[in-house]
DNA sequence: ATGAAAGCGCTAACAT
DNA sequence: ATGTTAGCGCTTTCAT
C-alpha cells in the first residue's frame, strides 16, 4: 500500500512552503520556472497525486459534469456520449453518466444523485414518460448549467440542443409521398417528447401540403418497444384505408415492423414503404434495408460539451435561453424504393 | 442562488454541537432518538445537503466506483451497466462510466483518470487491443478492488467474472455440426481477448471431437468491425474447401456477414449455416434470424456489483484470485436450420 | 448522550 | 517570487 504523499511532504522535502508547492503544481504565473520545475519533478518522482476532495472542498467546484440519458444502448446515445466525453475531458472535466431507463422515477433519482454529487453542470435527454420537471429546479436555483439534448423541454435558464425534427419529419413523409404513397401512417413515441411530436407535426404538414387527408387512423402512438409490435400490426390491419407508407420515428421499431409485416405476408417496399429515423446501424442490416433520417450523435455531443464548457468558463451563459439546431439528412435505401 | 447550509448552521440553530449533528445525520448509535429526530427534521426543512467532498476528505473514501468498458452501444454492455448501477446505487455508491472505444491508449487514460478520482473500486472490460496491463497496477498497489468483466485478464489480487466461453464455443460449433456442416469457419476478434480465444478453443475442440480436420483456413481473426466484412467475404471465397458453416463470435458482425453473403448469392441457411454470439437484439431482426449464444449482461452486472460491494464491505476479498462463471444458453433460430 | 477540537489536503487572500 | 494562514465542511477521538 503506497502511502499517499501530500503537498506538505513535498514542501518539507523541497524546503519550500505548501503554498509554493500548490502554486507550482497548478502552474501559477508568479512562481519561478526553476522552483516550478523542481516541484513538479519531485512530485512525479514520488508519485504525488492530488487529492481531488481537498481541492474541490477548497475550490467549491467539482469539475464533474452529470449526464442523464434514457438508455445507453443505442448507437445514437453512445456516440453522443463519446462526443461529450471527448470535449469535457479535454477541458479537464469528468463525466458521471446515468441512465433513466425511460422512467421518470429513475430520472428523478438520477437527478437527485447528481445534484448531491455537486456536478458543475447537467446534461439531460429526457425519459419517455417524464411529465414533470421539478427535479431540475434545484439545478436552476443553484445556477448549475442545465442543457437538454435531443429530447428536450423548455425550462427557463436552460439551453437545448436539437435537430429540426419538424422539418425532418416533413422530409421523410414527403419522400414517401414522392415514392407514390397515398395512405400514410405515422408511428411515434409519446407526444410529450418533442422528438416525436415535432416529427408528427412535420408528417401532418406534409400530408396537408400534398392534399392527403388526415384522420386519427393515420397516427399511432406507441412506446416503441419491440414487444408492442403487435399493436402496430393490428392498427395497420384494422385500418379501413389500405396503408401503403409508414413513417416510424425510430429505426429499431421500424426494423421490427418490417420483419413482422413480411411475416404477415406483406411485401416491402412493394405493398408498403417504410422510413425510419436515426440511421441506426440496424437500418442497414434489415431486409429490405431501411430508409431513414440521419443525424450525428457525435456532433451533438461535441457541441453540447463545448456549449457547457464555455458556459462554465463564463464565456456565454444560458440566461438568454438558447437553442442550437443541428442538421440532418435523408438517407434513401431499399424500404422506400419505387416500383 | 440558495445558500448552502452546513452542519454548523444546523448546530447553531438547534443549539447542539456540530459533532452531534454529524452523528445524527449518520444515524450513529450513541445519539438519542429525540435529538436525532430533531436534527433530521431540521435538516430536511432547511434542505441541508451533505458536502461529499468534505465527507470524503475526512473519511478518505469516495463512495464511487469506476467502470471502463470498450463501448457503450451494445445491448450487452448497457444492460450490464444497468445491473451494476442498480446494485451499487442501492449500496450508496456512485458510478463513473467511461468507454475505451476499444483502444488501449484510451483505456490507459481512463484508468488514470479514475485513479486520480480515487474510485473505491474499478470494474473493467478490456479493450480490443490492450496488450499491457501496467495501467492497472496502481490500483493493485493501492489495494483498490479490481474486477474484470467478460473480457478479462488474470492479474494477481483481482477478480474475474466470465461465462464459460470455451464450452459455449464448443456448443455453438457442435450445433453447426449437428445441423450437417462439415467445413466450418470460426470468425472471431483478437485472440488476445479471452472471449475470442476461448470461443475458438471450444470451436477447435468440437472439430477434433467430431473428427473434422482443422487448418489455418478454418479461422479468421477480424476486428469485427462492419467495415471489415469484405475481408471475411474474401476469406470465404478463397477457401479451397467449400465452407458450409460459420461460427461468428459476435452477433453484429454475423448479421453483416449474413447480409453480405446473401448479396453475393449464397443461400442462408441452405448453403451456409451461421451462428453468432451474444443474443444481441439484431440477431432477431436480421433475415434469416440468427442462432446465437445467449448470456445475461444484466446478471453479470448484478453479480459484479455485489461482488465489489461485499469486497468493499470487507466480507470477502480478491486476494484469493476468484473467478465467477455465469451460465449461457444456445438459442436456435433460422440461420442454422437443417434442410 | 453530547461537546470540543484536531485533523483530512488543498487553495487563495494577505503578507513579505 | 515565496511564505503564512485561515478556511472549505465533515468525521471522529477523546473528554465529560
Amino acid at each position: 500500500m503506497g502511502k499517499k504523499i501530500t503537498i506538505y511532504d513535498l514542501a518539507k522535502i523541497l524546503k519550500v512552503s505548501p503554498g509554493t508547492v500548490s502554486r507550482s503544481l497548478n502552474d501559477h504565473p508568479s512562481i519561478s520556472q526553476k522552483t516550478k520545475a523542481r516541484v513538479v519533478a519531485k512530485a512525479n518522482e514520488l508519485g504525488y497525486k492530488t487529492n481531488k476532495f481537498a481541492a474541490n472542498l477548497s475550490k467549491q467546484k467539482t469539475n464533474t459534469i452529470g449526464v442523464i440519458v434514457p438508455r445507453l444502448n443505442s448507437n445514437f446515445m453512445s456516440t453522443m456520449l463519446a462526443g461529450i466525453e471527448k470535449v469535457v475531458n479535454e477541458a479537464g472535466y469528468n463525466l458521471i453518466i446515468s441512465q433513466s431507463l425511460e422512467s421518470m422515477e429513475k430520472e428523478k433519482l438520477n437527478a437527485k444523485t447528481l445534484f448531491n454529487n455537486s456536478v458543475d453542470a447537467l446534461l439531460v435527454s429526457l425519459a419517455y414518460d417524464t411529465s414533470s420537471y421539478d427535479h431540475f429546479t434545484p439545478f436552476i436555483h443553484h445556477e448549475i448549467p442545465l442543457l437538454f439534448l435531443d429530447r428536450v423541454h423548455n425550462l427557463p435558464n436552460s439551453a437545448t440542443l436539437i435537430i429540426d425534427n419538424k422539418l425532418a419529419g416533413y422530409e421523410a413523409t414527403e419522400h414517401l409521398i414522392d415514392q407514390g404513397c397515398k395512405n400514410l401512417l405515422y408511428v411515434g413515441g409519446s407526444q410529450r417528447r418533442n422528438v416525436y411530436s415535432d416529427r408528427f407535426k412535420g408528417f401532418k404538414n406534409a400530408l396537408a401540403n400534398y392534399n392527403l387527408e388526415f384522420d386519427e387512423s393515420n397516427i399511432l402512438e406507441s412506446d416503441l418497444n419491440p414487444t408492442s409490435i403487435g399493436e402496430a400490426i393490428n392498427h395497420i390491419k384494422r385500418s379501413t384505408k389500405q396503408i401503403d407508407g409508414i413513417f416510424v420515428a425510430n429505426d429499431t421499431f421500424a426494423a421490427h415492423l418490417i420483419k413482422n409485416l413480411i411475416r404477415e405476408g406483406h411485401k416491402i417496399p412493394e405493398d408498403i414503404k417504410i422510413i425510419g429515423f436515426n440511421n441506426d446501424p440496424v437500418s442497414e442490416l434489415v431486409t429490405p434495408s431501411l430508409s431513414t433520417i440521419d443525424y450525428s450523435g457525435y456532433e451533438m455531443g461535441i457541441l453540447a460539451g463545448q456549449s457547457v464548457i464555455s458556459h462554465l468558463n463564463g464565456n456565454i451563459n444560458f440566461k438568454s435561453a438558447n437553442t442550437i439546431t443541428l442538421r440532418h439528412q435523408l438517407i434513401i435505401r431499399e424500404s422506400t424504393q419505387k416500383q
